[in-house]
DNA sequence: ATGCCCCCGTCCCGGGGA
């Protein structure tokens, strides 16, 4: 089973691409980030047309999470647990085929300090909770999706420029790490151990013509996940097509 | 030090992204 992740910063901005994805990337299941519209104007018919079932928690204007699949979802949860006056919409997680499956998008955080990276921090906290809660269920479990974390120096272009920054500040990725200590599996660096492979390249400045980009959009496997991995890897190819997103999709390859 | 670019919305600017 291939599952593939996509933060495409805005779903109706991105819908040509999206399908054309479905239909060609040869995936099984499709995680998407910054739907930026509600439930209601999801543009459902388009996926349904060409046979692919959907589950989206959105809100107006900002975030949004879906699940894309050919073959049945079942959800298992609506919304990151633990605060109850979280508005924003960021975790969706569903059963596909007897795996566990969540669409995440954590926040940026940035500016640092602040109440953005108190809120990132805290997110990440009840992430921790959630990822705890799946892995004792001894299930494949599949945590995907724009982390907003850059894990190592290796992860990023330019290490010195982004020391500060709230993707790579040592307390943010200490949690990344905490979060793998739970007995999670990065996928990509399991299979690419110390190769660069970037999944987001700054619309500005060229960043993409230079390859000024850095790794935040990942694949946290299961022990049980971790048993079925085949191959991990980044797609680079719609981030250079027009009117892309400045993320391009990773793809995860699970045997049955 | 800041903007560059791109998306959204009771919309031609400002907030947010990373």
């Amino acid at each position: 089973m291939r599952v593939a992740s996509w933060n495409v910063n805005s779903i109706k901005a991105r819908l040509d691409h999206v399908v054309d994805y479905c239909n060609n990337a040869s995936a099984d299941v499709l995680l998407l980030q910054e739907l930026k519209t509600t439930d209601d104007n999801f543009p459902m018919q388009s996926f349904a047309d060409i046979g692919w079932n959907v589950v989206s928690h959105g809100q107006k204007t900002y975030n949004g999470v879906a699940i894309l699949s050919k073959h049945d979802i079942e959800v298992t949860q609506i919304g990151l647990p633990g605060d109850d006056t979280d508005e924003q919409a960021r975790y969706i997680e569903a059963n596909i085929n007897e795996i566990r499956i969540a669409s995440i998008y954590l926040p940026n955080g940035n500016p640092c300090p602040g109440p953005k990276y108190d809120y990132k921090l805290a997110w990440m906290d009840r992430l921790y909770k959630r990822a705890e809660y799946l892995i004792n269920l001894e299930i494949p479990v599949v945590l995907a999706g724009d982390f907003n974390v850059i894990p190592q120096p290796i992860d990023c272009y330019d290490a010195k420029a982004w020391q500060d920054d709230a993707l790579f500040r040592q307390e943010t990725r200490s949690k990344f790490f905490s979060l793998c200590n739970l007995g999670y599996t990065d996928a990509l660096r399991q299979i690419h151990p110390t190769s660069a492979h970037y999944t987001f390249w700054d619309y500005q400045r060229g960043a993409w013509q230079k390859d000024n980009g850095i790794r935040i959009d990942h694949f946290l496997l299961s022990p049980e996940a971790t048993n079925k991995l085949l191959n991990c890897q980044v797609d680079k190819n719609p981030r250079g097509l027009e009117r892309a997103s400045d993320h391009t999709p990773v793809l995860c390859d699970l045997s049955e």
